[in-house]
RNA sequence: GGCCUUGUAGCUCAAUCGGCAGAGCCGCCGGCUUUUAACCGGCAGGUUGCAGGUUCGAAUCCUGCCGGGGCCA
């Protein structure tokens, strides 16, 4: 029956309960991770079958391995920092804790406290002194080799895959890594963190289409915001200087190795500033989040090597597209004829449109050293300000590597009328994806004045990609979206 | 949405041309005081994603559906 492997364990439950043990713990003080514990082992330098009897280590963790004896075992103990050995000799612990080891199950949650050292193998190992069962676990836990492996179970039960993959626990620990070094960079170069509304009457500041929800009281529909721009700007309107947010974005929008419907960006406004700030802080904040990690800025990510070394290569958007697609932005003849030939059928589209349309098919995939790219048509850029000696050139950047857009940036425009008229047009062949959505108390916030800015976002779940050498986005988030398995 | 691919025991995987559904781990019973995926002996474990079809015979071929992965839009 398949419920046997439940069956075998819950059966365990009274016996534990008779021994006097709570199969489900109680509070469990003075836990040392487990890495701390071989640290300190090596630090002291036992020497094989040496072990210190004079002080007692306290650990905690699943059971991932377990070899028992006759009358001694070792098992394996995992937390999310390392995994540990722990021997148990019958003639060292209680009666009650030797009963308790024959009743151990892998992917049981035990805590120990015992001699820290070594054994004759030169393992380092906790000698139990005494053994507390914190979480019996029912269930049998994925093969302790392999650990699991089947993609769609480790997205739906992550928490089965985090304990059973340790290589899964280290990117997320990583990522926890780089979001803590890009909040303590910004907060560094005097940003303020912010938090602004994810539930958004008007939405905007990208082009993209939203989910949309319903506030009962108010009798009002809502969206989820698609990017937090129009908020932060008005921040910068209200005084202060340089401002930014961490949090998620939602599009309601395909899913692939690089896009999940919820992500996560790091958004930010600074005040008298502009793009050259804004690439800065890129570079900054790849370099910090590097040296947090390994410091090693030349990094594998899937068939490629990248070096993060700052200052990454500027290219402007025309000379890519020159060099890539044979054409320049301003012969719209040549971008159409050239759109064509690349399969791109938007024979009613603007030709801005049209030149991004080929501008992505014909030269991001090749953007593989991380690089900026500059000089973004004006006309697809409307919260952008215009390059002063070419107004058909927005000052905006993209940050690309490996292929992907990892940020975005402007030079702000903080001029109302040209706003207005910006978000009011209408190119052709935008469609649903347009970031012209009118916002009238936008319009009358830069009314108020906003001060010249440069503005920046980082697609924080790409960043950890490319730093942790993760394919998939949803390498990188804990639970991403899946279609649940129970059919309505 | 289109194309390709995939689903076999709790987990990891086999099954030659369409010919008896198998192994390891895990579990249960027994043995074992220095193991390292411990080991040794024995036992148990299946609606081959679901529903149809072709066939003497289907995990295998065909159709549809469900779930996953990849590429494209």
């Amino acid at each position: 029956m398949t419920d046997q492997y439940f069956q075998d364990r819950a059966r365990k439950l009274p016996l534990l309960i008779d021994l006097g043990y709570d199969p489900y713990g109680q509070r469990f003080d003075g836990v040392q991770p487990n890495s701390d514990l071989r640290h300190e082992a090596e630090r002291r330098g036992f020497e094989p079958g040496q072990s210190d009897e004079s002080s007692v280590v306290r650990a905690a963790g699943r059971i991932v391995l377990q070899r028992i004896m006759g009358k001694l075992a070792f098992l394996t103990l995992r937390d999310s920092s390392a995994d540990i050995q722990i021997g148990v000799s019958k003639a060292r612990v209680s009666e009650r804790d030797w009963k308790l080891v024959k009743l151990l199950d892998l992917g049981d949650i035990l805590g120990v406290d015992g001699h820290l050292g070594r054994t004759k193998t030169n393992e380092i190992t906790i000698w139990a002194q005494s053994l507390t069962i914190l979480g019996k676990s029912l269930r049998p836990p994925p093969e302790k080799w392999h650990g699991l492996k089947d993609v769609d179970a480790r997205y739906r039960q992550r928490y089965v895959d985090l304990f059973s993959n340790p290589e899964v626990m280290r990117t997320f620990r990583a990522r926890s890594t780089i979001v803590d070094s890009i909040r303590s960079y910004m907060r560094q170069r005097g940003f303020l963190e912010v938090e602004t509304p994810m539930l958004q009457p008007i939405y905007g500041g990208a082009a993209a289409r939203p989910f949309t929800t319903h506030h009962n009281t108010l009798d009002m529909d809502l969206f989820l915001r698609i990017s937090p721009e129009l908020y932060l700007k008005r921040l910068l309107v209200g005084g202060m200087e340089r401002v930014f947010e961490i949090n998620r974005n939602f599009r309601n929008e395909g899913i692939s190795t690089q896009h999940n419907p919820e992500f996560t960006m790091m958004e930010c406004y600074q005040a008298y500033g502009d793009l050259t700030d804004m690439m800065s802080i890129v570079e900054g904040i790849a370099t910090r989040c590097i040296e947090a990690l390994d410091g090693e800025p030349k990094r594998k990510f899937r068939e490629y090597d990248l070096d993060f070394t700052p200052p990454w290569p500027r290219r402007t958007y025309n000379e890519l597209l020159v060099e890539h697609a044979g054409v320049d932005l301003d012969d719209s003849d040549g971008i159409r004829a050239k759109a064509a030939e690349f399969g791109i059928d938007a024979p009613a589209a603007d030709v801005a449109v049209v030149a991004n349309k080929l501008f992505e098919k014909t030269v991001e995939d090749g953007l593989i050293q991380p690089c900026f790219v500059t000089e973004y048509p004006a006309a697809i850029c409307p919260l952008t300000r215009r390059k002063p000696d070419d107004p058909s050139r927005a000052l905006r950047f993209e940050a690309f590597a490996a292929g992907m857009e990892l940020g975005n940036a402007y030079t702000e425009l903080n001029d109302p009328v040209i706003q207005r008229q910006t978000l009011g047009a209408q190119l052709d062949g935008e469609g649903d994806a347009t970031m012209r959505v009118m916002d009238e108390d936008f319009i009358t916030s830069l009314e108020y004045g906003m001060p010249p800015a440069g503005g920046l976002g980082i697609g924080v779940d790409r960043l950890v990609m490319l730093l942790t050498n993760s394919p998939s986005i949803r390498d990188v988030i804990l639970f991403p979206l899946q279609r649940p398995l129970d059919k309505g």
